[in-house]
DNA sequence: TCGTCACGCGAGCAATTGCTCGCATACAAT
DNA sequence: ATTGTATGCGAGCAATTGCTCGCGTGACGA
């Protein structure tokens, strides 16, 4: 941010703008996303746009950054739920839905995300999102199997990818044959069996 | 392409535009993979190259193509082999050792077209490879497990996903904690666990 | 040897891009 | 009311892009 909003005016245009820069980026795609074509989406000048923005990529991540902390924090909840004590049944199931659900919430955004923009621009982000939910695992599973300790990072380095990348491939291909009910099911069957085979029995 | 090259010297430009291609786009990253660089490259006119290619995209695809042509050749081999009959050991191990090779042998290509390559444009012929993989595991589970064989595309479209990805992110991100040994072994372990979890013991 | 056509060249066009700058306006404090 | 400042505007610059066109040149069949 070059300037900060002051008066309630610029912050509304602030909002505007990145408002308008997720409508570009979802209807027209990462190619359309032109400081111009978003000043123009948002019904402001491309001079006033970067008053408050640095340049062109500042916008597209203050856009990313919002939609990325709205499926964080619907998956690393969910997840943590039970770490705290919460019973809520099965956590595995809900977790599993969770997730696809989060990822489905705004599946136009995820296929952007995943198929246009160069992943190297959001690989810190990414990265760091899959680290905390690791962290989460695996102290979920050192609860459960204290003795299994030592490898855990590992292991979950592996459950986690394998799961995260299941569900956006399901949400962006949908194959017709695998419905909503049976992808979770599939998630929680893999993860049980990878948990099995290590001699944890996950509940 | 636009002109079929007829005489030598013209055949030899086209392989040398094709080579410079892979060099700037592995050196200099996607976003230098300019029409102009790469016949700087080639040390060829952006003329020429126009004879050949109809535009940008068609030279990409070419040097991605032989690409992607490298690393499937090596992971559908060595998947098909035990479905001839011919007898490897246990091949689970084998197949997965060689996943990984084939996306080591040239890892900076795989960073690439993973980070920097905008996913979309590669879409249908990575479909078309995993589509191909599958009909072959697929194939191969049903040899071992015919009671089984309904259900089996969904659980060969989870499996085939989760391996693919595992491996890639292991390439790419090279964790300090997992050698190559372990990422093979995990990676047959989470196979072997989730086809047990099936009722199917593979060997 | 010669004529011809495939070949290759490279200056440069047209379009688009990210971004700036000088100027008008609206607001808030005095 | 007036002044100082934060705000907003939009024409336009500089750079880059993908791509073309007109013209030499050298290879190959006759």
């Amino acid at each position: 941010m070059r300037k900060v909003p002051q008066q309630a005016r610029s912050r509304v245009m602030v909002e505007r703008i990145v408002a308008a820069g997720r409508t570009v980026l979802v209807h027209d795609g990462y190619d359309a996303f032109s400081t111009n074509r978003v000043a123009t989406a948002a019904e402001v000048s491309p001079g006033s746009l970067y008053q408050y923005f640095p340049d062109k990529g500042a916008i597209l991540d203050e856009v990313i950054d919002r939609w990325a902390a709205e499926v964080s924090v619907r998956v690393t909840d969910c997840l943590s739920a039970p770490l705290l004590g919460v019973d809520v049944g099965d956590p595995l199931p809900r977790v599993m839905s969770a997730l696809v659900d989060a990822l489905e919430a705004d599946a136009p955004m995820l296929r952007v995300v995943m198929e246009q923009l160069p992943a190297a621009r959001d690989r810190p982000r990414h990265l760091a999102l899959e680290q905390r939910v690791r962290e989460i695992a695996t102290a979920y599973l050192a609860a459960i199997a204290p003795a299994r300790r030592t490898a855990m990072p590992r292991h979950t380095w592996v459950l986690v990818i394998a799961i995260e990348h299941v569900a956006v491939r399901w949400v962006l291909d949908r194959p017709a044959s695998i419905s909503r009910d049976d992808v979770v099911g599939e998630l929680v069957r893999l993860t049980r069996a990878y948990l099995a085979e290590l001699g944890i029995s996950a509940t």
